[in-house]
RNA sequence: GGGCUCGUAGCUCAGCUGGAAGAGUGUCGCCUUUGCGAGGCGAAGGCCACGGGUUCAAAUCCCGUCGAGUCCA
């Protein structure tokens, strides 16, 4: 691979190559006699106390200077994206600057906002978690200043050369002593992509890494890498990553990382606490804090699901921190130290305080609980002295109780020993390794390599005549039941609105169209029947007006809905989903509490309004970098479209990514009726509603609830809630009154029963007929056999004009031969009837003309038992 | 998206190898005490989340719905 590593900047600037001693990577630098890479563990930290650049900066300062380096060099600044990448289905969060241009436009779809560009774009990775505030350089939220130049084909920026003369040149403007500075060897690899890579390293410290992007994944590739295979790609791409916070870090050579970045912070914490006895849970707080004010402002809603659930997870390890060194502050006082610097958060501070007010409360619910139910586990195990590892891991994996939580409960009890091994958390981690993977849908795919040829169709459904929903179009392909056409009126599912349905017509014949989609732009009709279609035909289509009516009011009306969320709840509401039918709709927000009810009526009170105020829907094409400009990542609620130039759909002040069918004027959607909501996920409310004719009827239906449940009461329906609520009260106060009545009846009867007595030895026979329901003898067998236990051995058979018959023992009866279930089964057969029960209770049914029979025949099988 | 757990008295929960609803706490009443705190006796308070199924019999077993919690990707 050395030819990759083959760059000329390296020679006319006199480099070497070497081989580090120590690990054996190749590394190029200036100094003859350099013999180590520079990394660690191979070089240890030489800046600490001795910062390696000519000055002090501070993160703002550090990253203005990177980023006005950049443009003077003629690069374009642009704005950083949100920490969590809406734009993608693969990662949650933005782990990396490339990530922001990934899969479109590193895959050449898509061009990128500016070429060359630079960016200070905050990350977050989770992976060393564990590792912040105990090593003193591992973070959970960075920011990677970066420069990206991307080359095709046609077009080359830069690449190699000019890559690492950028470094050195902005290294030199540090006033860095370049020979200190060395450039490993090193391939790297992620997201589908590949490339070899220089690790910048100065001091020790890897500062920054240049990433030359030119493989992609390819299992017939001839390039091996960690493994797995790749090939070169058209198009290459320069990714390099200054680590601002290392950056701001080696200036100042203080200690750690976190002295140089939050110093105030962990001064206003240290005040609270022992800094000296706390020192790396203190500054573990103060990176956590700062990762949490970038997920609530970029607007995450803590979760059990996706991105949500990181935040979570991040938030209760913040309180478990705090917990631990006895801080005694709100976390959002801490998150707020960050989030005040960051001038887009300004407005969603109060929302981020309710979250963090909200998590604070939930997470010290569950800690109350698991405390609870880790005493109890501690007591059930106390006779064995140990408590399990798996009762641990159920612990922690059901119900969120961390062993560090059994641990300080348990520290009290000496009677039981607890073992936390150190592997604790990847043994969770391995129970739910077992992943199953989606298979693709392999009947698309076969379709997709027989349309690659064909045009994409033109799409007349965003200019056609709302009263006539037919055309003409030619047949271009015919494939198993499909049908191509050069053009075509009909919808192809997507965005959440289904597709269109209706007929094709050649001469006098028709078919149905059964289903619609739309495959790399070749809009495909799933038909009845293809039989007598050839290609080359002109064909007449004609769409069904009142679906397509009925999608295209609840598309509109779901925009509408959204805005007004947005507009009642905050800024926070995005879409998390939706689904259209003909006759409702449904709508998946993020939320961080379930919706009060005044809440659902203003939203659907602003949805009106913006109805009654008839506004326009804009739809229109743009291009895509100048409405991500104009618009903002808010755009893509839907999911984000692999083109340049996007549809837009704007009602009022709401502007979508949008590829569906919209109504002209707000005010032809009509009537919007919310009619249920419901909590689909922590985090996740779903608004389901109607519009138009839908919605009237949905509250017409409601009406004839009301009215059908009033009607049975014979009263008007204002007054139903006060009715159903006295007859409630009624119906539970003559329920008790039953109660005592059974009771009292039982212990009549019982009274009464006491006459057919018939004594055996120590035994007492009693054997009785009442015309009572079977309930009733099962009261009487309670009153008689259990509640009134006396010395004597109580034998009870019963039986009713139903055919139900009981037998009851008492329970001082010790003789295993004397068994009530075996009894009843001798009986059965004898009354034509079913039963059993163990053995001091057994119950049956027979012929109801027969149970005086049966009860004789108990009395003599009894009888004999214990004769 | 997947796994696991839970819905029983106002609250916290037991009962869940099927047999007819229990404890602690809180509420109310009476007694004891100089008062506070506390103690004693008693009472009220349950569609056992909802809907189906299995069974002679379901709070308990099975399926579904709704609600809640939690872990992982």
């Amino acid at each position: 691979m050395l030819e990759e590593y083959d760059i000329e900047y390296f020679k006319i600037n006199n480099f070497e190559r070497k081989r580090c001693q120590k690990c054996g990577a190749y590394f190029w630098t200036r100094d003859k006699d350099k013999i180590t890479c520079g990394d660690a563990p191979c070089d240890s930290y030489s800046f600490i106390g001795n910062p390696l650049f000519k000055n002090n900066y501070s993160l703002d300062e550090m990253r203005e200077k990177f980023l006005s380096f950049f443009e003077k060099n003629g690069h374009t600044r642009i704005e950083r994206y949100p920490v969590v990448a809406r734009w993608r289905d693969d990662i949650y969060l933005t782990i990396a600057s490339i990530a922001n241009f990934q899969p479109f436009v590193t895959s050449g779809k898509v061009r990128p906002p500016a070429n060359p560009l630079t960016i200070s774009q905050p990350c977050i990775r989770l992976e060393d978690i564990d590792s912040v505030g105990k090593t003193g350089r591992h973070l959970t939220t960075f920011e990677m200043m970066a420069h990206h130049a991307f080359n095709y084909p046609s077009k080359e920026i830069y690449w190699k050369n000019e890559t690492v003369g950028y470094c050195e040149k902005f290294l030199e403007s540090l006033g860095t002593d370049l020979n200190k500075v060395t450039y490993k060897e090193e391939p790297w690899a992620g997201g589908g992509n590949a490339g070899p890579c220089l690790e910048v390293l100065l001091g020790g410290l890897e500062l920054a890494t240049l990433v030359f992007m030119s493989f992609v994944r390819d299992d017939d590739g001839d390039i091996l890498i960690n493994g797995e295979r790749y090939r070169k790609m058209e198009n290459y791409i320069v990714d390099t990553g200054y680590g601002l916070e290392r950056f701001v870090w080696m200036s100042q050579g203080r200690s750690t990382i976190y002295d140089a970045l939050f110093p105030e912070i962990i001064e206003k914490i240290a005040k609270l606490s022992n800094l000296e006895n706390h020192r790396e849970r203190i500054y573990a707080i103060s990176d956590y804090s700062r990762c949490i004010a970038y997920m609530l402002g970029d607007g995450i809603v803590p979760s059990n699901v996706k991105s949500g659930y990181l935040a979570r997870l991040i938030i209760r390890r913040a309180f478990r921190l705090m917990d631990e060194i006895g801080l005694e502050i709100d976390l959002y006082d801490i998150v707020f130290e960050h989030a005040k610097k960051i001038k887009e958060f300004s407005d969603r501070l109060h929302v981020i305080r309710e979250i963090l007010d909200i998590e604070r409360e939930k997470y010290d619910d569950t800690i109350k609980k698991g405390k609870r139910l880790a005493l109890k586990k501690a007591g059930e195990y106390k006779k064995k002295g140990k408590l399990p590892l798996n009762v641990l891991i159920d612990l922690y994996d059901t119900y969120g109780t961390p062993p560090e939580i059994v641990k300080e409960v348990l520290r009290e009890e000496k009677d039981i020993v607890l073992e936390i091994p150190d592997n604790f958390y990847s043994l969770v981690a391995q129970i739910h390794a077992k992943e199953e993977k989606k298979n693709s849908n392999k009947e698309d795919n076969k379709l997709r390599d027989k349309l690659s040829n064909l045009p994409k169709t033109e799409r007349l459904y965003y200019v056609h005549d709302k009263d006539d929903l037919s055309f003409d179009a030619e047949i271009l392909e015919v494939i198993n039941n499909h049908i191509v056409l050069n053009k075509t009126l009909f919808y192809p599912e997507g965005g959440g609105q289904p597709a269109d349905s209706g007929i094709l017509v050649f001469n006098d014949r028709s078919v149905d169209v059964l289903d619609v989609k739309s495959i790399e732009g070749v809009i495909i009709h799933k038909v009845s029947d293809t039989s007598f279609f050839k290609k080359g035909m002109v064909v007449k289509g004609i769409v069904d007006f009142e679906t397509r009516l009925a999608y295209t009011k609840h598309h509109t009306a779901t925009h509408i809905v959204l805005e007004a969320a947005k507009h009642i709840l905050g800024g926070h509401v995005w879409q998390a989903g939706a689904q259209k039918e003909k006759d409702r709709a449904r709508l998946d927000i993020s939320h961080y509490k379930k919706i009060g009810e005044d809440e659902i009526k203003n939203i659907e009170l602003v949805a009106n309004k913006i109805v009654m105020s008839n506004v326009k829907v804009e739809c229109y094409w743009m291009d895509r970098v100048e409405a991500e400009k104009k618009y903002g990542f808010s755009l893509y609620q839907g999911g984000v479209p692999a083109d340049d130039t996007i549809r837009i759909v704007k009602i009022g002040d709401n502007v979508q990514a949008c590829a569906g069918t919209h109504s002209n004027f707000t005010g032809e959607v009509g009537f919007i009726k919310i009619t249920k909501v419901e909590r689909i996920q922590d985090g996740v409310e779903r608004l389901e509603f109607s519009a138009g004719e839908a919605a009237v009827k949905s509250v017409q239906n409601l009406e004839d609830t009301l009215k059908e449940a009033s009607s049975i009461l014979k009263i008007p329906p204002e007054i139903l809630p006060k009715t159903v609520k006295r007859f409630f009260d009624e119906w539970k106060d003559l329920k008790k009154d039953n109660e005592r009545l059974r009771e009292y009846i039982a212990r009549l009867n019982a009274k009464k029963l006491l006459k057919n007595v018939i004594k055996i030895k120590d035994y007492c026979l009693i054997t009785g007929k009442i015309d009572l329901p079977l309930n009733e003898l099962m009261k009487i067998s309670q009153v008689m056999v259990i509640d009134d236990q006396g010395n004597d051995k109580v034998i009870l058979i019963l039986g009713n004009n139903n055919g139900d018959l009981i037998i009851s023992l008492s329970r001082n009866i010790k003789d295993r031969k004397i068994d009530a279930s075996d009894i009843l089964k001798k009986i059965c057969p004898f009354i034509n009837g079913v039963g059993g029960g163990k053995r001091y209770l057994a119950q049956g049914r027979g012929n109801p003309e027969k149970i005086e029979e049966g009860l004789n025949l108990g009395k003599k099988i009894i009888m004999e038992l214990i004769g």
